[in-house]
DNA sequence: TCCTCCTTTTATGTATACATAACGCATACA
DNA sequence: TGTATGCGTTATGTATACATAAAAGGAGGA
């Protein structure tokens, strides 16, 4: 298939992004495999940005962590283990549960808080019904991304905020990441629910100023993404949701 | 034999990485000052590369942290609080903290401990010499680098090395960055013997499996330095010892 | 004198051409 | 038959030309 005929250029995004966007599509959805070089000349045609941009945006995963240098020369895809995986979840626990201790110890007005109780008491209207559809579920990703962002920013911390950006960006080790694999699990409520008591303990130790205890709780959150992940992987039900599959080194594959 | 070590060689001279060092270089020393855009025709002028190879040190350089992406396009260095770079030695002292905790908890073989105990004993050495010669403070700070580099990968967890090692690619945030400011100072030398305490108190944990005091040390490690980096900016004295000073956003200056 | 608009200039984003180094394949020799 | 070497192909790294958008400067009007 040749994109070369009516290459329409859309310049109101840079081909760089475009190249970014489209490449790592390929990359979580397999298209590409682990372990193979990626040609740029294949990717120029995939893509349709020139090879300035697709460079640009490989060096841009790369630093994003899903490609890896090769020494000869040029990227492969990246493949993690488990073990990565589920120390990549507990690596952005961890950052989470400093930026929850800063906000704590470092006092943050009602006024702030206000966007991120909004935001509780949206998903604890989510989780009233019984049993959970899976537009909840999918609205559950969308208000848990913006919960985990704005605690995040809670932080006021550039340096700390960033960081957390760069370690959420890894797909699999996002907040979000696994509660659409759970959706096929029978105890998906149960965790949904408890995913909500460590957000609302967050919540409670920031306002009363109780740094370690925010900091635990978001660490123990993370714990239950790593649960999760095991769960899932173990069951090898909907293994179809989970984000990059494709990415995981497995022994038999 | 058709493995040629000389390949390294020849990567470390490209002119992308070229380009990269001298730019750093340049931000680090202050040629560039903050918040200007860089332009890329003057970087191609004194790096000696031309653009393509420029514009790839500088979109890496973007994910060092060291510049800043315009959104009008091009970079600018960026300016840092003081906040700011004690909040990311905290960043940093946080990850190495979960590191040491890894480690202690997942166990590490007695000769896996070897090189860090070689490491402590050199650093002993060092210190039993009254009082510390600039030499000394050289070789601790070799040592130190090691001894911190020795102890991520304890951790045997690669998502984690990464992201220390990229918590640490800002030089002010890295272990050895406020050491050479210390010398200057007359508390110097006890200050380097509290920070040997706590890598010799660190190792006894791992030793141990007592994750959670092999975990705290560490983060009170970084805070001997987060002092440090206080007592050295209001002293004002061998400012010129703290790496990156070019980058530090003051009222006045 | 200040503000606004237009023109000019320059810098960035993109495309592409070129050179060099790596990879593969074939052939020859052990 | 296996290994090593040499040549050809191909991909990557680099340089540069071109187009577009932003910034700056000047001129005209209020």
């Amino acid at each position: 298939m040749k994109a070369a005929p009516e290459r329409e250029v859309d310049r109101s995004v840079s081909q760089t992004v475009k190249a970014q966007l489209a490449l790592r599509d390929q990359i979580l959805s397999g298209s590409l495999r682990q372990g193979e070089r990626i040609s740029e000349l294949q990717a120029v045609e995939t893509t349709g940005a020139s090879r300035t941009p697709v460079r640009m945006a490989l060096v841009r995963l790369e630093e994003e962590g899903l490609l890896e240098a090769i020494p000869s020369g040029g990227f492969m895809v990246k493949a993690f283990s488990e073990r990565d995986i589920s120390d990549s979840i507990e690596l952005r626990g961890t950052l989470e549960g400093l930026a929850a201790r800063f906000a704590a110890e470092r006092g943050v007005s009602a006024r702030e808080l206000e966007p991120l109780k909004e935001c509780l008491a949206a998903i604890d209207e989510l989780l009233r019904q019984v049993p959970i559809s899976v537009e909840a579920f999918s609205s559950y990703v969308t208000l848990n991304a913006r919960f985990h962002a704005l605690l995040t920013e809670l932080s006021r911390s550039p340096p700390l905020i960033r960081q957390i950006d760069r370690a959420s960006a890894l797909p699999f080790a996002s907040p979000s990441g696994f509660v659409m694999a759970q959706s096929a699990l029978p105890e998906a409520q149960q965790i949904l629910i408890i995913g909500q008591e460590h957000h609302r303990v967050v919540i409670d130790a920031i306002e009363n100023r109780e740094g370690a205890r925010a900091e635990a709780v978001m660490r123990e959150h993370a714990r239950l993404a790593v649960r999760n992940l095991r769960l899932a992987l173990r069951n090898r039900t909907h293994l179809d949701l989970l984000p990059a599959l494709a990415l995981i080194k497995t022994a038999t594959d």
